[in-house]
DNA sequence: TAATAATATGAGCAATTACTCGTATTGACA
DNA sequence: TGTCAATACGAGTAATTGCTCATATTATTA
């Protein structure tokens, strides 16, 4: 059980049917994971149930921590990719506007998969590749909050920014992780999303005094 | 691996000596857990750095998992007592002073031993028991802030208190369990303290109209 | 002090599992 | 059609590790 070895791809699929291959052993990774949980989940169950043998998983992946870190890295590219072109959509909208929006795509994200993401974040050791992706994913997400909030700053409350970054980027994705595994009624529920709106829009929000 | 072994203690310590092997054992759980991390922490090992042979650690635990149940217990307990504490001290007190003293309560506890928090809480695949115990504090914590809620109603602005509770709860915790870990700085950082009790203050009192 | 209960020991077993490697098959391309 | 590269296969290995059990030591009690 060796563990200081590379999590990057050993080698890339070329042809058509390498790729499937791929495809079937991360949906697999996927539906084992989110079934047995982390520590019931082994590299020759995967390839059984990707009906693959376990050299083939291992030609395209070098390590089993290379199949979580593939996993978490296609969950991160998502989730900055939809911020990414809701806050290039709501760049001009006001924080009144801007917050519920935001909040509910935050939400519909976390909604997906609930499962998965649950054991991806709060089962599974972080590997050093994986701390990096998530921290760079993170950053992402940092500059986008920042160029909205400075663009909007004249008409915020709380002026340091970076702080301000670091409460309301934790304070939605926990409430929004939480909501959907604690309360999956929550996630169709608009109070909930206006609650935490309200919640934002309180706080950042300047009032005339 | 057998994995579906009751995580009850297997023998209550009676002597005075072996009351210290169970002590010295969970310290030395917490040391290897905290400086290696989940996955190579093992019972041997454990057994090891606590001066113990791995015969007598499961004379007192009946499996891995109940080493850890052993130490969330622990953790869960302290957290709850503060609580329970400060809630019975500021009963009275109204929503801005209570805050900021509940605020401050829950960031020092964080604080005691972070690293240690986040393992039990990133890195660890929950157990049954373990998510009972959870659960059990989760409620005892919810109780006393249905009773606190209600007894300042009238001044408060969200009227479903189910669902402020929830959100709350979420929210200092995952933002105090983040700062300590990303931001340590924060820590000792009155402004941190002060910004996220504006967030909950801002959310929670009803303004004058 | 003898008998019994509590506690401690650690060699080693049994099971799991990440991963290798020699071989077979399939596709590309001339 | 022949050659070579890409892909697939899966039995087997090596290492880890949770845990047992037969035995030894220490405390308690009658």
């Amino acid at each position: 059980m060796p563990s200081k070895r590379s999590t990057k791809p050993r080698k890339l699929p070329q042809q058509e049917r390498s790729r499937l291959t791929v495809e079937a052993i991360l949906e697999a990774t996927t539906h084992i994971l989110t079934e047995k949980g982390y520590d019931k989940t082994n590299t020759n169950l995967i390839a059984e149930r990707a009906g693959v043998s376990i050299g083939s998983l291992y030609q395209y992946f070098p390590n089993k921590k290379s199949l979580i870190v593939a996993l978490r890295e296609e969950h991160s590219r998502e989730i900055a990719e939809l911020l990414a072109a809701k806050f290039n959509h709501l760049f001009d909208s006001p924080p009144e506007i801007a917050i519920p929006e935001l909040v509910k795509a935050v939400i519909a994200v976390h909604a997906i998969n609930p499962r998965l993401h649950q054991v991806l974040s709060e089962e599974i050791p972080y590997s050093e590749r994986s701390q990096q992706q998530m921290q760079k994913t993170d950053e992402q997400i940092t500059e986008l909050l920042r160029a909205y909030l400075e663009r909007w700053r004249s008409h915020l409350r709380p002026q340091n920014i970076e702080m301000t970054i670091f409460i309301i980027n934790r304070t939605v994705e926990s409430l929004c992780h939480s909501a959907v595994i604690e309360h999956p009624q929550f996630v169709n529920d608009s109070q909930f999303e206006q609650e935490v709106s309200n919640l934002l829009r309180s706080y950042l929000i300047k009032k005339p005094d």
